[in-house]
DNA sequence: ATAGGGTTAG
């Protein structure tokens, strides 16, 4: 007999120090009396059932063939079973195909673990040669390959599995029923899925869990928590699964007093410690925008582990907390034994998109390439937003050539970087190229390359797209796509067009679609439709204050001060609050965050004097405050004031101050910028020499010798 | 030998 290696000692959990020797197998714990029997098999078997680990599986494994058992078929099995369980399915294929018979135990071993590796093309093509060779699936190989046609979607095998089960008469088994009950859950069909768990002789926790997770998971949340009340009226004991349902069940409630009931229940029922229930009452704080919550929970968990990190750090990045973010990633790199991941540093390069930090992207960039992730899809879709985000489109372009392997999102995200660039024409074209490059077009694609369009002010060549994608691309358009053409018609002045295709289309308008229209207004000044289409707005979502802004506005617009006081008063007595416009601009790595009119900025006394220069100077050279933009009944003196200290103008008279002559100065908004300070960027351009890149909601502004890239068109 | 759970981009 060989002697094991070294390595094999630290695989063994359970056991303090074994000697490693010949003699392990026989002295193993689980080796009984009837060892004089068949003393091998059984010990080689019970060390491949507690080894996890590649190394000591190979090791047992030639320990097998130089034994002479490799035509044991319960030895060969369990080889399989074990190969499989740590993802190598190819050693696990190796030593199937080497067993001479193969018994339905050998093939479900197969099926089941390239189901567990997510591999389910594999595992139906598994089943469908144990078919061939006139073998029957028992209870476990069609329990094991149901989540294959749930998760592939596929609706038609997945019923004729289920028929060829009841057909074929075989008693009812709990773990065939929970696993239809999830099979037609992830297809979908909740109704399916409770029929079969209505119909069910036994019912476990794991079959409760099951459909309680199925109503989350398909948007009945209240259904899951009956089910639930159910489910503890029958006695059964609630375990971490049912608390992860319930939390799920729980994320899509807005009222996160839901949340807060389930955050109780985890309590009582003694699951509050397990990692992953942690991980998802983050989850739940931070989907109710209550980071610190979310944090209290983090810094109370004894172990955190990448994931719970990385959540962490999206949610500081959702939160706009940019700053937090970049140093609570700092402090993950410092943590031992924590190995980064492409999702952690997807999370941190879209922070850095979202802010507009380039300098810290491209340090994470450099990191992604240091550590080998530099050609995940994922990462790469998110480097490319953040290039182009930071008004570098060229680094995009470079990166995005340079791609091995470029996925549907990746496309996508170069169109909308062209678009917001308001290169229309090379964002069809690359549209164009993707098809050619044998990569479906998705539903975001048609809605990156409207958007790309109608920014360029290509009607003609959007609608032909449109129509195109719909007819030919089989791609059902959805309310975004209308709300895309909408903004297409609406923005050249085609508002007859928009209006009626608002009017026809297969939806009832939403917020986007509305919003389109009313932008629409705004440009070409209709305002008597503009007031229709807010009040629609305003009866559409009665409780949220961004409606009430636009409202008001459009009142303000039509100069009814008396309107515009009513829509502000009621905004006040219902306690609701906008959200309010900043922006960012990045210096030496730091990122610095101006509010409109903040004249308690840490930085405020710095920018002040360079701001009053900065308009004293670019008046000289014929800016006049447009006093229009500000949206309230005020003494243009007051209104001056406010337009001045807007906060793009604050950023950038920080950027002017803070960076040598002749430097681009990037300024990121949350908002879109008012007209008065898009006026103001183009005199400061010229008169100060500089390039102004301004990043707003919508799309990039550069500034260059007082003229905007986007040709006065947003 | 079998079923159920957390994070990321467009």
């Amino acid at each position: 007999m060989k002697r094991l290696s070294p390595g094999f000692n630290r695989y063994f959990s359970h056991r303090k120090s074994p000697t490693l020797n010949s003699n392990t197998f026989h002295n193993h714990p689980s080796f009984t009396s009837n060892q004089r029997a068949q003393p091998k098999p059984i010990s080689h078997a019970s060390i491949l059932q507690q080894v996890k680990h590649p190394n000591p599986i190979k090791q047992v494994h030639a320990n097998i063939v130089t034994s002479g058992l490799s035509q044991n078929i319960f030895l060969s099995n369990r080889l399989t079973n074990s190969y499989s369980l740590c993802g190598l399915m190819e050693d696990a294929e190796h030593v199937f195909h080497r067993i001479s018979d193969k018994n339905t135990v050998s093939w479900t071993i197969l099926i089941s673990g390239y189901a567990k590796n997510h591999l389910f093309i594999e595992a139906i093509e598994v089943l469908r040669k144990m078919i061939t060779v006139s073998l029957l699936p028992n209870e476990i190989t069609i329990s094991s390959i149901l989540p294959a046609f749930g998760n592939m979607g596929l609706n038609q095998m997945g019923r004729s599995v289920h028929c060829f089960w009841i057909r074929n008469g075989f008693a009812t088994n709990v773990f065939v029923e929970t696993a239809l009950v999830g099979m037609y859950s992830k297809l979908g069909f909740a109704g399916a899925a409770r029929q079969v768990f209505d119909g069910m002789s036994e019912r476990n926790v794991v079959a409760w869990n099951a459909m309680i997770s199925c109503y989350s998971g398909c948007g009945f949340g209240e259904e899951g928590f009956r089910l639930f009340n159910s489910m503890r009226r029958e006695g059964f004991h609630v375990d971490c699964f049912t608390i992860m349902s319930l939390i799920s069940a729980s994320s899509g409630v807005e009222d996160l007093r839901v949340g807060e009931g389930v955050h109780g229940l985890t309590v009582r029922n003694g699951v509050e410690s397990d990692q992953l229930v942690k991980t998802a009452l983050m989850d739940v704080y931070v989907n109710g925008k209550r980071i610190e919550d979310a944090y209290f929970i983090f810094n109370d968990m004894p172990v955190k582990d990448v994931v719970a990190w990385t959540l962490m750090l999206t949610a500081f990045s959702s939160g706009q907390y940019w700053n937090k973010a970049i140093e609570h990633f700092n402090e993950m790199r410092r943590v031992e034994d924590l190995e980064l991941d492409s999702v952690a540093l997807t999370g941190i390069m879209s922070s850095c998109s979202d802010s507009g930090a380039l300098h810290q992207g491209r340090r994470v960039h450099a990191l992604a390439i240091k550590t080998g992730f530099a050609h995940d899809v994922f990462l790469g879709s998110a480097i490319i937003d953040m290039y182009a985000n930071c008004a570098n489109l060229e680094d995009a372009r470079k990166y995005f050539e340079g791609m091995e392997e470029k996925d549907v999102a990746c496309w996508n995200a170069m169109i909308v970087s062209n678009g917001m660039n308001g290169y229309g024409n090379d964002a069809v074209d690359l549209f164009l190229q993707m098809k050619c490059s044998g990569i479906n077009p998705d539903e975001s694609t048609l809605v990156c390359v409207l958007c790309a369009c109608s920014h360029a002010g290509m009607v003609d060549q959007g609608l032909h797209i449109f129509h195109h994608m719909v007819r030919t691309w089989n791609i059902v358009p959805n309310l975004r796509h209308y709300a895309c053409v909408v903004d297409l018609l609406g923005r050249v002045g085609r508002l007859g067009d928009a209006y009626s295709l608002v009017n026809s289309m297969p939806f009832h308008p939403d917020f986007d679609v509305y919003c389109a229209l009313l932008s629409a207004c705004k440009i070409h000044g209709n305002i008597e439709l503009g007031i229709e289409i807010s009040e629609k707005l305003f009866q559409l979502e009665p409780n949220d204050a961004g409606y009430y802004i636009l409202l008001s506005n459009m009142y303000a617009l039509a100069g009814n001060w008396e309107c515009v006081k009513m829509a502000r008063v009621s905004l006040r007595s219902k306690g609701l609050k906008k959200d309010p416009g900043f922006s960012s601009i990045e210096i030496d790595g730091e990122l610095y965050t101006f509010m409109a009119g903040q004249k308690d900025h840490p930085q405020y006394f710095e920018v002040e004097g360079i701001l009053k220069c900065m308009i004293v100077r670019i008046q000289e050279a014929g800016y006049v405050p447009d006093t229009k933009s500000v949206l309230q009944e005020l003494s243009d003196d007051v209104k001056s004031d406010m337009l001045y200290h807007h906060s793009e103008k604050l950023a950038i008279a920080f950027g002017l101050g803070r960076t040598k002559p002749e430097t681009t100065i990037r300024v990121t908004k949350n908002l879109r910028t008012c007209n008065d300070c898009h006026f103001a960027c183009k005199f400061i351009s010229k008169v100060f020499k500089r390039v102004i890149v301004v990043k707003d909601a919508n799309r990039f502004h550069v500034f260059r010798e007082g003229v905007c890239s986007c040709r006065d068109y947003w």
